[in-house]
RNA sequence: GGCGACAUAGCCAAGUGGUAAGGCAGAGGUCUGCAAAAUCUCCAUCCCCGGUUCAAAUCCGGGUGUCGCCUCCA
């Protein structure tokens, strides 16, 4: 297992800290808003990195953390003049509602900045202590000048990156890459009392605590989106180095960007979409291909053609499944080597640094073997079982019965529409010994035709 | 100013030294009364220039182009 550890720029050998589990932890959202589809890409990927050491019979803690307070939360609270809990409730919610409808299977853990509050004031009370930290008029900030390390996971050298870069003046600060900790109240905010007065928390603490609680002061996988490297992880392992001298996590993984139509996402360009958006207009298992069908680092272009195109492709395996009827196999076994074969390579290319995209091409191998009319039976049937025994390490197929019996239901409905359409035409020729005939076939299996006239329906008998 | 990513067929996209996966679209064959479906086959020498090598999309150097980060951000 190879994975490209953003601190080192490079693929390493994954070694777990313990054999046989992993520790995982990736950042959530600051619940202020709808997520948007760009953080779904984000959710999605290391949903499957969760899935895919699952897969390989690791015993996975997979800690995520939902900021629940943040400048921006009372911003919004503001602007829809309601508490900031409220607020944080609501998005808190609509996130976890959203998370599911993508077929996200829900973390280890979950916790709740505000839920670890006297651990955050210890934290930084801690970093005060040790001289990594200094309080200035109720704010406290971190001291990246005490930490020689500072910057070494973003590759940035503080005295360089900050000519010409727009950072705001703060002559509170001893030096301008000092990061706020603690962050004295203003009238009207939410306040915790602490040592240096009421206040609350500044971003980047809370997900220290909260990875460090339930995986340990270091673990095995911290991850992101790419724009998370600098400040916030760097910020956060910074706190852990200071704390523990050892950094917060051995692999740093973080995905690309996600731009719309070529452009970067932007509130202002107006082509801005929350997951749930899109989600009203497209299936989840659409979207969750569209994203792995490109390797996790690279940016990705989000247009509907593209969507579109991944439902097609999709498609092809539902065909494939549906053509072996595949909810009525009773077999379970898989023994044939070339399949196995397939399955190897699968685990080869998610191996190497999870390239999905490599991964989705074997699916398609399968599918192909399952179609081709030459095979013998026993193949398709077996390659029908890897098909998704290696689509759920995915995370597709989460709904296949539904999916491949709400095929044939549109089906029989359609069909049954067919015979009432002839029906019709039967009884506009007053042929009615045919129009009695199927009126008679469909009742015994169990369909009752109700003649109106506005024309005629159908329901099933119980 | 500092840091970084990317550039593969009409489109999307794998591929880090040995002669270009896969998907969408397209073309042709089989099948077929016609059509559709199904199925089979076909469709790129990898942005440009130079270098290293028996051999490069893949390594090195130089260009060009696109994008991102350094400020809240997945």
């Amino acid at each position: 297992m190879k994975l490209y550890n953003t601190k080192t720029r490079s693929k390493e050998d994954f070694i777990p800290l313990q054999e046989g589990q992993l520790k995982l932890y990736a950042c959530g959202p600051t619940v202020y808003n709808y997520f948007h589809i760009g953080n779904a890409r984000a959710f999605i990927i290391f949903d499957v990195v969760r899935r895919y050491f699952e897969y390989l019979g690791y015993e996975v803690s997979y800690v995520q953390n939902i900021t629940d307070i943040d400048d921006k939360i009372i911003e919004q609270a503001i602007s829809e003049h309601r508490d900031f809990h409220e607020i944080a409730d609501k998005y808190a919610t609509a996130f976890l509602e959203d998370c599911a409808m993508l077929g996200i299977k829900p973390p280890t853990h979950q916790p709740r900045a505000t839920h670890v509050m006297p651990q955050i004031i210890a934290l930084i009370d801690t970093l005060v202590q040790k001289g990594h930290a200094y309080e200035v008029d109720g704010d406290v900030y971190f001291d990246t000048a005490s930490l020689p390390e500072y910057g070494s996971l973003s590759g940035k050298q503080i005295e360089d990156q900050m000519t010409g870069a727009r950072v705001a003046e703060n002559t509170q600060k001893k030096h301008p890459a000092d990061f706020t900790l603690w962050k004295k109240s203003k009238p009207g905010e939410p306040v915790w009392q602490s040592p240096w007065g009421e206040g609350r928390p500044g971003w980047h603490t809370e997900c220290v605590v909260m990875s460090q609680h339930y995986l340990g002061e270091s673990f095995d996988i911290h991850g992101g989106g790419i724009d998370l490297v600098f400040p916030h992880h760097e910020n956060e392992n910074a706190q852990a180095m200071a704390l523990t001298g050892k950094p917060l996590a051995r692999y740093w993984m973080h995905n690309g960007f996600l731009n719309i139509e070529g452009e970067k996402m932007s509130k202002s360009l107006k082509n801005f979409f929350t997951a749930r958006d899109i989600l009203e207009e497209y299936d989840a298992e659409v979207i969750r291909f569209f994203f792995l069908s490109k390797h996790y680092r690279s940016p990705i272009d989000f247009t509907r053609e593209l969507i579109e195109e991944s439902g097609k492709a999709l498609q092809n395996f539902y065909k494939a499944l549906s053509s072996v009827d595949f909810l009525s196999l009773k077999r379970t076994e898989i023994t044939l080597s070339e399949i196995l074969d397939v399955e190897k390579g699968f685990r080869d290319a998610m191996d190497d640094d999870f390239n999905s995209a490599k991964a989705i091409a074997l699916l398609f191998d399968l599918a192909h073997r399952i179609r081709d009319a030459r095979q013998e039976q026993t193949h398709r049937e077996e390659a029908a079982l890897m098909l998704v025994k290696l689509g759920k390490v995915l995370g597709f197929f989460q709904n296949l019965q539904s999916r491949l019996q709400d095929n044939m239901h549109d089906l029989s409905k359609q069909l049954i529409d067919l015979i009432l359409g002839y029906r019709k035409e039967a009884r506009a020729n007053k042929d009615w010994a045919l129009s009695d005939r199927l009126r008679d076939d469909l009742l015994a299996l169990g369909i009752v035709i109700n003649d109106s006239p506005g024309g005629s329906t159908w329901e099933l008998r119980n």
